[in-house]
DNA sequence: TGTACATCAGTGAACGCGCGTTCACTGATGTAC
DNA sequence: TGTACATCAGTGAACGCGCGTTCACTGATGTAC
């Protein structure tokens, strides 16, 4: 995807190693999974030396990191995005956030699989944490609209952390895998399966109870 | 744990490799992560030679996926243990499954960390699928007993892999360990967050509605 | 516009390591008679 | 109860491999003047 050079021709300098090398990851993964992704085989990918990655993210964990912090930027933006594009109601967009991300495990299996995998990254955790906690406010920030303001902290986190949990058990199980060996064909009908019980929990929240919103 | 051969004493043969080889694996995840297990360490903490486990399990792979059936053979006792100790309505044993699931992810990290990653066993996939689907058809027919005679198959497919999610989701979160740093600092209060919104879920089903159990 | 020079980015050889797997072997066990 | 023998379970040496990392190096780039 990336070639490198400008205009095309081969030079001494890359052009964007480091872009070069975290989509030679993604490859990786894609096609043979988390266990072929080597710092030899992402240099092979993007056509440089075996010790040219060393140059920009130092060693192995420092370039997982590097792929992890990349994904749960385009998750973040991913879920806001989804928000932003949802009419109607809090409840509404929080639907289309929780289908997106859903969508966004399998269709960015390569990110979604190295994300949650905190041991990966070695001593790299922190710039992970602080990424991965963005995409968290966002929902966080959704279930508060849904329940108004008269939600407490504590109930506002509750239903978050549940919510989050539905979602993300869901992607998980569909990125693993045995859902297929089970029974279950249709991701899409198991997103909306989710997600109807996402909102019956939420409209069973005190808060709603007292104060419906939508 | 296991001793190996009878009477303490020290013998040619093991007693039972298979069992200590097992209980390595788990040992060796529980202090390193999964990333540390190699026949070579299984066999030095189970105190043989390093060719040794060859004889029992083949390959690396094929270790693992007895480390995993083992594992879904202990989970689907204990979901089913949970429903059994629980008294009261159908709802109430499913709350508790549900509660025996999330503990169980947490109190056996090493196995729930094999459990579902197909990719570890290579081509012994078949003896883990089979034992999975075990446990998952536990769960199926206590939400099936949940939700009585008038619902329809497909429906209860849809609940359960609803519920699964919502437990699973946690269980994960838990043992990845994202949580803890964003402030989840109470496993207790994050399961029973999750069993509200399941069976919220529950009770908002179509076929509840009209003959509720519980 | 030129020149000197510091810095950056990639090279390629080399290292030591632990791994999975194979192999001929040998000690231990169990069974047939 | 004893003996012969097949089978089982573990040994230890050896193999080839790809890995991460280090290192001195060199070509390319950019900046000061």
């Amino acid at each position: 995807m990336m070639d490198g050079a400008r205009n095309g021709t081969r030079s001494y300098h890359h052009g964007d190693l480091p872009a070069a090398l975290l989509d030679a990851v993604a490859a990786l993964i894609r096609e043979g999974g988390l266990e072929t992704v080597t710092l030899r085989a992402a240099a092979r990918r993007a056509g440089v030396s075996h010790a040219a990655p060393a140059h920009h993210f130092g060693d192995k964990a420092g370039l997982l990191a590097a792929f992890a912090a990349q994904g749960f930027a385009a998750f973040t933006a991913t879920l806001e995005a989804a928000r932003d594009a949802a009419p109607g109601t809090p409840v509404e967009r929080l639907r289309a956030m929780g289908r997106a991300y859903i969508a966004f495990a399998t269709e960015h299996r390569p990110w979604f699989e190295v994300m949650f995998r905190p041991e990966l990254v070695g001593s790299h955790q922190e710039v992970v944490t602080a990424t991965g906690g963005d995409a968290f406010g966002v929902l966080v920030e959704q279930v508060a609209a849904c329940l108004g303001a008269h939600a407490t902290e504590r109930e506002v986190l509750r239903v978050a952390l549940a919510t989050w949990s539905g979602v993300h058990g869901l992607a998980t199980l569909l990125v693993d895998g045995p859902l297929e060996e089970l029974g279950f064909a249709d991701p899409e009908e198991a997103t909306e399966a989710v997600l109807g019980m996402v909102l019956a929990g939420l409209r069973a929240q005190p808060s709603w109870q007292e104060h419906p919103i939508a």
